[in-house]
DNA sequence: TTAAAAATATGATGATCATCATATAATCAA
DNA sequence: TTGATTATATGATGATCATCATATTTTTAA
């Protein structure tokens, strides 16, 4: 059990409030000196802790995923020990409206938060952006018992990810909780089958 | 036939030159000075064509859809005249080597290169934002023949969008054109039969 | 307790940005 | 051609930003 020291407190402390930021806002959106602020900091020191700003979106970005990750693990451990299938419990958390709403709050999937920008981010960032689709991807095979072949599970993660991220594009209008309440009990549907 | 003024065309050069930053660098990285100059204008005049910034995004937002569906169009009927099913010669279409590399040249779609900052707009170009999706759920609909209901051309859709983003995500591994190619198939075998 | 080391704060620099008031240039109607 | 109108340019303002050199505070080790 390694304690962290005050310097690795500050750090993560610092890491949790850049990918709050990030998600809600964009990753253009952040400010250092902001990040710092939110963080009871002031920004000059800053470059005691990353190299540059690019640095901290690496990281975030990293922590954003981790953050995720631990609380859909949660969520689907629930779900579960309820006797529901994991790949239904997968898909009817992940399009849930909870999640639709969570554009900004909690810790919501940063790849709908962020993967349009994924493209035009520095080679560091974007090699976290890959292993977070690729961890996507392999929790949904996992999930399906290995019974989906990779491809399948991308096109599973892709149908998923978009579809959120659409709703969200139509928030505010009937059409989003419509089209993700279709889209969660057809590909529940669809699925079915398959665990 | 309305010949357009020269501020008409003016304005319209500006929402060309708008709609590819938007497109290749995202909403936040487009500067009111840069896209001035490189419309080969001063930034000062700026204000004459638009009341501010965020007026300048919403129509070139509006501008970037309609590029991409002409565009999309022709292809289209270039690939059905071959005599390619419709819904089929769309999911090649979006899906192909040439949309994936396309983020910054060309009219891609836009909504794969802005879609996870539909959420943080504000209203009135979130407006834009939600008429380009519906365009793109109607459009799906109409290539299957009226076959697809609405709910499951909004799934169609969410995972071409999905699918291409994600590829993106992954451009520069050997991941990318993979899950490309395997969800082109994919989708083109799964839906070779309902149109 | 005190010196050394580590962590954080202060304050400044140069760059970029949206916006706008005003000036000049281009167009058009008489 | 001339005057009026429209379109574009000039130049400035205040704000925000990443970065960093240096100072202060806090922690740690003796």
């Amino acid at each position: 059990m390694t304690a962290l020291s005050k310097k690795e407190m500050t750090h993560q402390r610092i890491l949790q409030t850049a990918a709050k930021i990030i998600r809600r806002d964009g990753f253009d959106s952040l400010a250092v000196a902001d990040v710092m602020k939110q963080s009871g900091l002031t920004h000059g020191g800053f470059y005691a802790h990353f190299s540059n700003r690019d640095a901290l979106l690496a990281e975030a970005l990293g922590y954003a995923g981790a953050e995720s990750a631990e609380v859909l693990r949660q969520n689907l451990a629930q779900r579960i020990s309820e006797g529901v299938q994991p790949l239904t419990a997968f898909i009817e958390i992940y399009l849930s409206d909870e999640h639709l709403n969570n554009c900004t709050e909690g810790a919501g999937c940063p790849v709908a938060a962020l993967g349009s920008d994924f493209f035009r981010l520095d080679a560091t960032t974007k090699a976290v952006a890959g292993r977070l689709i690729e961890a996507y991807v392999e929790k949904v095979q996992q999930l399906s018992n290995q019974t989906l072949s990779r491809e399948s599970a991308f096109l599973l993660t892709s149908t998923l990810i978009g579809a959120l991220q659409l709703a969200r594009g139509l928030k505010g209008t009937d059409q989003a909780s419509f089209y993700l309440t279709a889209s969660r009990e057809d590909l529940v549907q669809r699925y079915s089958d398959i665990q």
